[in-house]
Formats: C-alpha cells, sequence, structure tokens
RNA sequence: GGGCGGUUAGCUCAGCUGGGAGAGCACCUGCUUUACACGCAGGGGGUCACUGGUUCGAACCCAGUACCGCCCACCA
C-alpha cells in the first residue's frame, strides 16, 4: 500500500464523510458508470425515471427518501450486471415556475404583461439556466447514481415534440375537446385548474337565508347560501321533488330580490330537503352543482364574476366592477334593507382552494380545453387489474382502481405564459380550427378561406407533460436505441400524493402511446413527517433540510436513516436512525482497518474449518440472501437493519474479538476470512451506503476496479451451517451467562474467574468472559453458569452470590410454576400440538432440575 | 359523508401464516481491553388504547368504542 494511504489508514480513527464523498462521486462520474450503453433489452436491463422534481425546487426529505430507495435498487441491479439506466430529469412546473419569475419581476417593478409573452418566457429560461439546475446537483450529494448525460427537461425539443404528438394524436381521437365549462379558477396564478390540483379546507364562513317571493302570491321561498354574490346570477330555485311543502310550486315562478329576474322553481333529486328550507338557489355560473343542474334542465348560465375575480357588467351597474367580497358586502347591506334577509349563522364547511397559489377557488364558467378520460382509463384498469402493474403496499391497488372507474374529464388548459403552448390555431375570419403536431407543422393560413391564423394562448397543465415521462425522456415518438432498450422500465416509487396526479395518467399514456405499461411495480412509500408529527412543509417552518443532514453525519448516514425509517406507514423523522448510520458508517471503517491493518499477505476467501469460521461464513451468506430478498421486495427498512445486525452485533462484537488473536498473529487462514467477509459485507452495503464502502474497498487487497461496479453478492447456500450456527449460539449463549453473572456478583472486570468443567471451554469462551479452569480439584463450587461451576475466589463477594442465588431460584420457581400451570390446563394437553405440549415438559423438567441443584 | 391506516418500553418504530414482547435512541452500572467513546460489557423499563367475543392459548382473528392521521366527496 501507499505509505500516504497507509499512514492515513493507520491514524484515521474517525471516518470523515465529508472528506470523501465529494472525491468518490467525482470517481464515478469520471469513470462512467452512470451512462449505459443504449444496448440489451427491457427483460435484462433495469431502468428508472425518476419523478421529476420541480425546476424550480430544492431537495426536501421525499426526494431524499425517495431517491435513496431508487439508488439503492439502481446500485444493486447494476451491480448485478444488468444495464442500469435511471433517467433524471426536472419538471418545467408550470405555475410554480411563473410564479417565481414573476416575482422576481415585481421586485424589479416589471409585470409579465409590460414584458409580453415573449420576452417573459425569454426571462423564464434565463432563470432555468442560472437556477435549474440546483436540485440535480442536490441528487449528486445524495450520492444519486443517475446519467447525468442523459438529463432531461419537460420543454427540451425533442420532449415538446413528443408533447405535441400526444396532443395532436388524442385531438385527432376525438378524446381532446374544447368546451365552456365551470372549471376551478385559480385567482392567485390567473388560471384554471384540475380537480387534482384543488384542496378542500374547514372555513368558518356566514351563511345568510333569503327570501325569494313568489310571483302573484305572498309566500316566499328561503334560500340559503354562503355566498350571497352570486344570487346576481341566480337562473332558478330548486326543490327536492318528493318534498311536499313545495310540490304545488314546481313550474311556478319566483322574483329574484335586487335584480327582479324571474327565476323558475324546479324539481332536482339533488336537493336535501333536510337542508334548511329545503328551498336552493341555482346558480350555474358559479357553482359546480348548479353548473350540473342547469345543464340537466337547460337553465340559461350567466356569469357575473371575471377571471379578475370582479364582478361583470352582467352584474348590474350597482356591482360591477367590486371584487367579490365586496359585492358580498353590498349585497348583504341591499338586501337587509329591501328586508329580505331573513337570517345570518356562522357555518362551517369544506371549501375548495388552489393547491397552488393558497387562494380559494372560484368556480366559473370559461372555455377549456379537456381531455376525455374513460377510452385512456379502460385498458389502465385491466393493466392493474391483471398485475402487469403491480401497486404496493396492496390497499393502494384499490385506492387506485376507485379513482380510475370514476374518471372524469381532465381540464388540460391553464393560462400561463409558461409551459407547453397548445398547438391549435385558429381562423377568425371563418371560426376553422387547425392542431399541428408544432408551430413548425402548422399551416401559414387557413386552409378554408386563406385568412390569417392565430395559435391558441393557453398552455398545456403540467401534469399533461408529465404524464409522458417514463417514454419522452427515452426519445419517443423517435425509434431509439434508448426507447428500444429501457421501455418499460423496471419500477417507480412515488409518494402517495400523486398516484393520481401522475402515476395513474403515466399508465394510461403508456398503454396508448408506447404500446406497453410504464413500468412494472409502483412502490407507494411512507410519507416522512416533522419530529413533532406535523407535516414536513415550508409555510409551516417544519421542513428538514436534507443537506444539512448531509453536511453534518454524511449522505450515507442521512440515506441508511430514512430507508431505515421507511416503513409502509408514515413515520416521524429520526434523528436516531441517521446518527445510527452515521456511527454505523463509522465503525465499518474502523472494522476494516482492524482487518485491512493486521491480515496477513492472503487472498480473500473462504476458510470453513473452525466452529466460529463455519459460523460467520453461514451467518454472512444467510444475511446476504436476506438482504437482497427484502430489497428485491422494496422492503428497504427491515433489509438495512438486518444488515446492520449482521454486521454490528455478530461480525463485529462477536467474531472479530473472538479473531483477534488468531489475526495479530498472522494466521492465513483467518486473514483471508476477514478479507472475504469485509468484502462481501462492503458489497452488500453499497447499494444503501455507497461512499463509505467505496472508500473503505478503496484500500482493500482484493479491490480491482470500483465497487460500484463490483459483483453484488449471490448467497452461497454451500456456506450454510445449521449446526455450527446452533453450536456457536449456545457458546455465544454461555459468554454471556458469564459476563452478566460476574457483573452481578460486582465481580471487577480484569479479575480471572477460576472455575471448572467437565469438558473444557472455548478458547474464546474463556477469554471473552475472562475465566480460567482452575485445578482445585477439591474445592467445592459456590455457583455454576450453565456447564460452568465457578470456584471460590477471594475476589468474589459471599453476600453477592447468595443474593445471585437467591435470584435465581426466584425465576427458576416462577418459571416452573407458570409451566406447571400450563401443563395443568387439561385442554392445552388436549388441543394443542403434541410437540409444543412436549417442548413444555421439557422446559419444565430443566427448571425443576436447577432449582434441585440451587437448593440450600 | 365515504374509504384507508394508526394506537406496542421515556422517544421513534419493528413484530411473518395466533404458542413465553423486540430494535435504535434515551436511562442506570462498570470499562483509557493496542479497530472504533460515533466505542465495549452488563442492567432496568411494557395490563401491546379500551370493551366484549372466538380459541387450550390473542399484540396478532372478529365486533364495537375512543382518540390521531391520510385520501376521496357536488348538500347550499
Amino acid at each position: 500500500m501507499d505509505p500516504a494511504r497507509l499512514k492515513k489508514l493507520e491514524e484515521t480513527t474517525r471516518y470523515d464523510p465529508t472528506e470523501v464523498e465529494a472525491r468518490i462521486f467525482a470517481e464515478w462520474m469520471d469513470a462512467g458508470y452512470f451512462h449505459p450503453d443504449a444496448e440489451g433489452t427491457p427483460e435484462d436491463n433495469f431502468s428508472v425515471a425518476i419523478p421529476p422534481p420541480n425546476v424550480t425546487g430544492a431537495l426536501h426529505m421525499g426526494h431524499a427518501l425517495n431517491g435513496s430507495m431508487q439508488d439503492a435498487l439502481v446500485r444493486m441491479n447494476r451491480m448485478r450486471g444488468r444495464n442500469s439506466l435511471w433517467i433524471l430529469g426536472t419538471d418545467h412546473a408550470g405555475i410554480a415556475t411563473q410564479s417565481v419569475v414573476e416575482k422576481m419581476l415585481r421586485a424589479e417593478g416589471v409585470s409579465r404583461h409590460d414584458l409580453g409573452r415573449e420576452e417573459f418566457v425569454r426571462r423564464v429560461w434565463e432563470w432555468r439556466e442560472e437556477y435549474g439546475s440546483r436540485i440535480v446537483e442536490q441528487y449528486k450529494r445524495l450520492g444519486a447514481s443517475c446519467d447525468y448525460e442523459r438529463e432531461r427537461f419537460t420543454l427540451d425539443k425533442g420532449y415538446v415534440k413528443a408533447v405535441y404528438r400526444v396532443f395532436k394524436q388524442l385531438y385527432d381521437k376525438g378524446y381532446i375537446y374544447r368546451d365552456n365549462y365551470m372549471v376551478n379558477w385559480d385567482p392567485g396564478s390567473h388560471s384554471a385548474i384540475s380537480d387534482l390540483e384543488v384542496e378542500n379546507r374547514e372555513v368558518t364562513d356566514t351563511i345568510y337565508s333569503i327570501d325569494y317571493p313568489i310571483e302573484g302570491s305572498d309566500r316566499v321561498l328561503t334560500v340559503a347560501t354562503v355566498r350571497p354574490e352570486t344570487m346576481l346570477a341566480d337562473t332558478a330555485v330548486a326543490v327536492n321533488p318528493g318534498d311536499e311543502r313545495y310540490g304545488d310550486l314546481v313550474g311556478q315562478y319566483c322574483v329574484l330580490p335586487l335584480v327582479g329576474r324571474r327565476l323558475p322553481i324546479i324539481a332536482d333529486d339533488h336537493v336535501d330537503p333536510e337542508f334548511g328550507t329545503g328551498a336552493l338557489k341555482i346558480t350555474p355560473g358559479h357553482d359546480p352543482n348548479d353548473f350540473e343542474i342547469g345543464r340537466k334542465h337547460g337553465l340559461e348560465e350567466i356569469v357575473v364574476i371575471g377571471p379578475d375575480g370582479r364582478l361583470t357588467e352582467e352584474a348590474g351597474e350597482r356591482f360591477a366592477g367590486l371584487t367579490a367580497a365586496e359585492a358580498q358586502e353590498m349585497v348583504v347591506l341591499a338586501l337587509r334593507e329591501e328586508g329580505a334577509l331573513r337570517a345570518e349563522e356562522s357555518y362551517t364547511h369544506s371549501v375548495p382552494f388552489s393547491h397552488r397559489s393558497g387562494e380559494r377557488i372560484e368556480p366559473l364558467i370559461s372555455l377549456q380545453w379537456f381531455c376525455r378520460m374513460d377510452e385512456l382509463a379502460a385498458p389502465a384498469i385491466e393493466a392493474v387489474e391483471d398485475d402487469r402493474v403491480r401497486i404496493a403496499p396492496g390497499q393502494w391497488k384499490r385506492v387506485y382502481l376507485e379513482w380510475m372507474r370514476e374518471i372524469r374529464p381532465w381540464c388540460i388548459s391553464r393560462q400561463l405564459w409558461w409551459g407547453h403552448r397548445i398547438p391549435v390555431w385558429y381562423c377568425d375570419a371563418c371560426e376553422e380550427t387547425f392542431v399541428a403536431e408544432g408551430p413548425a407543422q402548422a399551416p401559414e393560413r387557413c386552409g378554408a378561406c386563406g385568412g390569417e391564423l392565430r395559435q391558441e394562448e393557453d398552455v398545456l397543465d403540467t401534469w399533461f407533460s408529465s404524464a409522458i415521462w417514463p417514454f419522452a425522456t427515452l426519445g419517443w415518438p423517435e425509434d431509439t436505441p434508448e426507447l428500444r432498450a429501457f421501455y418499460p422500465t423496471s419500477f417507480l416509487t412515488t409518494a402517495r400524493e400523486i398516484l393520481f396526479l401522475w402515476v395513474a395518467r403515466m399508465i394510461m399514456t403508456g398503454l396508448e402511446f408506447a404500446g406497453d405499461v410504464p413500468f412494472k411495480d409502483v412502490y407507494v412509500h411512507s410519507v416522512i413527517q416533522a419530529r413533532d408529527g406535523r407535516r414536513m412543509s415550508k409555510s409551516l417552518g417544519t421542513g428538514i433540510d436534507p443537506l444539512e443532514e448531509i453536511d453534518v453525519h454524511g449522505a450515507d448516514a442521512l440515506r441508511f436513516g430514512l430507508l431505515a425509517m421507511s416503513s409502509t406507514q408514515d413515520v416521524r423523522y429520526s434523528d436516531a436512525k441517521v446518527q445510527q448510520g452515521r456511527d454505523l458508517a463509522n465503525k465499518l471503517w474502523n472494522a476494516s482497518r482492524l482487518i485491512l491493518l493486521n491480515a496477513a499477505e492472503v487472498e480473500a476467501g473462504p476458510v470453513a474449518e473452525r466452529i466460529e469460521d463455519r459460523w460467520i461464513l453461514s451467518r454472512l451468506e444467510r444475511t446476504i440472501a436476506s438482504v437482497g430478498e427484502k430489497l428485491d421486495a422494496y422492503d428497504f427498512a427491515h433489509a438495512v437493519q438486518e444488515a446492520y445486525a449482521f454486521f454490528w452485533s455478530e461480525l463485529c462484537d462477536w467474531y472479530l474479538e473472538i479473531a483477534k488473536p488468531r489475526l495479530y498473529e498472522g494466521e492465513a487462514e483467518v486473514s483471508a476470512n476477514l478479507l472475504w467477509l469485509l468484502q462481501r459485507t462492503l458489497a452488500l452495503l453499497h447499494p444503501v451506503m455507497p461512499f463509505v464502502s467505496e472508500e473503505v474497498w478503496s484500500y482493500h487487497p482484493s479491490r480491482q476496479g470500483h465497487l460500484a461496479v463490483h459483483p453484488f453478492p449471490e448467497s452461497d447456500a454451500s456456506l450454510f451451517d445449521g449446526a455450527a450456527e446452533a453450536e456457536m449460539s449456545e457458546a455465544i449463549d454461555l459468554t454471556r451467562d458469564l459476563r452478566t453473572w460476574r457483573d452481578l456478583v460486582e465481580l471487577a472486570s480484569k479479575s480471572t474467574l477460576p472455575v471448572r468443567t467437565a469438558d473444557p471451554l472455548p478458547e474464546f469462551v474463556s477469554r471473552l468472559a475472562r475465566v480460567e479452569a482452575a485445578d482445585a480439584g477439591l474445592a467445592d463450587p459456590i455457583a455454576s453458569v450453565g456447564v460452568v461451576q465457578i470456584l471460590a475466589s477471594p475476589e468474589i463477594d459471599a453476600a453477592a452470590v447468595a443474593a445471585r442465588l437467591e435470584r435465581r431460584r426466584e425465576e427458576l420457581r416462577s418459571e416452573v410454576a407458570r409451566a406447571e400451570g400450563k401443563l395443568a390446563n387439561e385442554k392445552f394437553v388436549a388441543r394443542a400440538p403434541a410437540e409444543l405440549v412436549e417442548e413444555e415438559r421439557a422446559k419444565l423438567e430443566r427448571y425443576r432440575a436447577e432449582l434441585e441443584e440451587l437448593a440450600e
């Protein structure tokens, strides 16, 4: 070994990830391990498409967890020799990015409208050049083995082409259409948003009861509403058809206060006779339910609130121009003056808010583009039903299917500038519409009348482009080598919140356009909550920055910690688990120092002669089998903790301690074993802790190349040795019992205990328990621990021994009582499996015998 | 309103098809034992939310109750 490196190994007693990680990562990148050739078949290859983070984003714990899982599997499969591609990229994130840049502009005192569309979009690109690769760099800090050379962006030239192709084909099939429809209007982003981008929150409003006089009568119908200003757009009042109170009124009219419009009184099942007065004002222009009812009954749709959130001309002179809130005040005031306001009560209900801007949704009728989903959903339902796409944990399969079976049209247009501008051109002269796969393909003039064309102003929902991520990133619609080699991808890990928003849509588009499911497994991972159990969120200030954790503890520690704390249920972020990971990295470094600095110059390899060697080699192979299986099954938490337990408790705490004397003597067999154990353990841990394992490996005499491309250990069952495991487990138990006994009688830790046994104890038991066979042939034993009789010694405190003895008797008496009780139960003896009963009898006998022996 | 999940040691969580409750951290007691104090050895600590049922036997299965969380939903 190079003297400088030897010195470093000798002197560094604490593993320092900050010094190691950047260096190792650069080595991997230089070697090009993460950039596979597009060769082979998807069956033999292994590929993953990262859930693309927003360009505006910074790495958060969700990314870190998801990234750790994906990287563990990608690395493991790469080591298994599979051609492995982990494709990475970012999402242009329409609303998020546009608002970031708008905010920046506002600071400069300009609005996007001042700049104009073209200039504004140019500025967003500029922003993206400067800040857009931040999150990609952060994935590197995590150690993610993505193909950074194939980085994609949803607004890449090729990607845009794919988006337009998809749009055109869906349009040609008649799935995409334009319609005047009720949408969720987000006043914050000034755009329509889809149902999935809406979140409901509990809000306390005032509910107003308003009297609507019935035409030609002195009766009134009292309706209730939390949005009195929308009454200006009322076009009917509805009652339940079975409601006897109002049966005679259906078909008649009432008169809308303040406005004077005649409103037909209609009957509709939707109205709940139990709620309020059982009469419902119908505002098709500003309420989704009323909209449905309105369409059903052919009611007029009046719009009084515009996209700017202000009342329109339609609302009448008194209200036009007011904000909705102002209008509400005015309307209430006016109603009160007219005496039409019957009651005001406080009312708590759930109200839609924009997930993006946080503003309260204004339901509006507007002209938007929609995509019908039924035809796309059908094959995507089948694919999951027959497990061509497996969704785990199982309950999510059902959730997916239930949602898909009731899927509704998707509003895909957004009133933004940043995104894929919808490839539709209108001719104003003759009202023709043209759809093309992009501006270059668009006709220059109207094919019908030769008139000028203008392109649709709206852009597509960001999720429209994310929906084709797994194949668009591989070059679709071209028939690329990447597509042939890596599609379908192998699996997807995701947070459940985007199951519908993203996962379902990828399955639909994959089947429709790429001819196959986009991935075979979907693993829905748990959510890591803040330490106090709240959601990690920026606005709550509860987020924990993974990069800070990496700075302090190292990427390996964070990866280990996240995988260890992940499970199928949501968990609170555990600093202890990350520390456990850090400690593990340190332990790995130090155990390696012990081995590497002391092993003889031999070739690594298993030498299964001695009992302890057979034992540890067997344990290693079993651990390899189990950890590999668990990783393959996405059971990261157990995989990681099992590897930890093997390495720490069995390899370090026992085997290394047992092997030390042989190691210090430079024995060849134990050296070969230790080097072998080390190299297999490093390889096993590499997918989880790539940095420290790679660093240690760089000192290993067997090293040929990087661990990142070293074969992942395959379990060798010929080394399984049940007999050795049983025997060692007894020896270990005996050692423990002896140590416990020593401690309980408060024996000085350095002193050696004289003992007597029928057969000689294994060397390591005597050494680790600090006992020594004494030939005081006639001396009476003062106690016994298992097969070991302990002889008197001046260092032993007789009173402590007596106390210990009494405690042991106490234990035995209670055990005997328990066993006796169980066996006295006739039904147990009769109905429990015979084996079990026999076992219980044997135990009882053992306890009785020991108790007998210890009798005063 | 519908659905799903949770309630186990002081804390964060494991506990497979029902047979004597586990881990990590924290705590207590010893250890400068020549890999590691980010360490070693030993120890204490749990009516497994509650109530009933099934069973020879329940943390585990069934029914219900109480909290907590998440998802979906067009009752003003």
